[in-house]
DNA sequence: AATACATATCGTAATATTGCAATATATAAA
DNA sequence: TTTATATATTGCAATATTACGATATGTATT
C-alpha cells in the first residue's frame, strides 16, 4: 500500500533507519560535511554553498534536524547552525558492531 | 521539478548518500543486523526473520545488494545472503571523520 | 513606520519509494 | 517430465520525496 510498516520493527531500527535516511541525500552530506570544516555557520552560508535555491536548503536543513543531526540556534535575524552530538552518537553504537565484524574476518558467502 | 540534483555533488557524496539512504529503512536494518548475528544465510531464512511479504523483502534485498552492502550467491536452488564489507569500508571513511570530530570538543553554537 | 534582509512555509508538479498479489523463472526431487 | 520449492519480476495503488516560485514571518536598520 505504499506506506512504511514501522510498526512491525524496532524502535531501535527505525530511530537508526531515520537517521540513515537523514542522510541519504548528497546535499544533505554536502551540508554535513561543510559543517564539519566549519564548525558553525548561518544559515545562508549553506545556502551560498549548495547549488540549490533557498527553499530547498531549508527543507533539507529541517530534516537534517528532525533527525537531530544538526541544531539552529536564532542569533538575531540570523539563524546558526551546527553538528548536533546526539544524533551522531546513536549511529555509533550500530557503526561499532560492524566495525567489530570487519575485523574478524567472517564467514563469507562468496 | 522533483529530481535529485545529483550532478550538482561530488561523487563521494553521492556515493555515500546512496549508501546511507539503503540504510534509511527499518526492514533493510533489520537485515543487515540479522546478518551480522547470522553470517551467512539462504534469502528464505529472512523472508521469515521480517513481518513483510516474499516479494518486498526481495525488494529491499535487492537495494541493499545495488548499493553493495550485501552480496547474493546461488547455491543450487536457494541463494545465499551475506554483508558485503566492501559497502561498509566506504563509509567508515565517513564515519572517522566524525568520530574525530565528536572527540574533540568543538564550538556548537546552541 | 518603512525598508531591507534572513529564513520558513505553502502550494504544486515531477518523480521515487513502499508493499503486495499475480506471475515468471529456475533448480531439485520424485 | 511432473511437481514442489525458492526467488525474482511485473504491475499497480498509496504515499513520500525533491525542487522551487510565491509568499509569509521575523529581526535589524534607517
Amino acid at each position: 500500500m505504499g506506506v512504511s510498516k514501522t510498526e512491525q520493527f524496532t524502535d531501535q531500527q527505525n530511530e537508526l533507519a531515520i537517521l540513515a535516511k537523514a542522510l541519504g541525500h548528497p546535499a544533505r552530506i554536502a551540508i554535513i560535511e561543510y559543517l564539519l570544516k566549519v564548525d558553525t555557520c548561518i544559515c545562508g552560508d549553506i545556502v551560498n554553498e549548495l547549488p540549490l535555491a533557498q527553499p530547498t536548503v531549508s527543507q533539507h536543513l529541517k530534516e537534517l534536524r528532525n533527525a537531530g543531526l544538526i541544531k539552529g540556534n536564532f542569533e538575531g535575524a540570523t539563524i546558526c547552525y551546527c553538528i548536533n552530538e546526539l544524533g551522531f552518537e546513536k549511529i555509533k553504537g550500530f557503526f561499532h558492531d560492524i566495525t567489530k565484524y570487519l575485523e574478524k574476518s567472517k564467514k563469507q558467502c562468496c
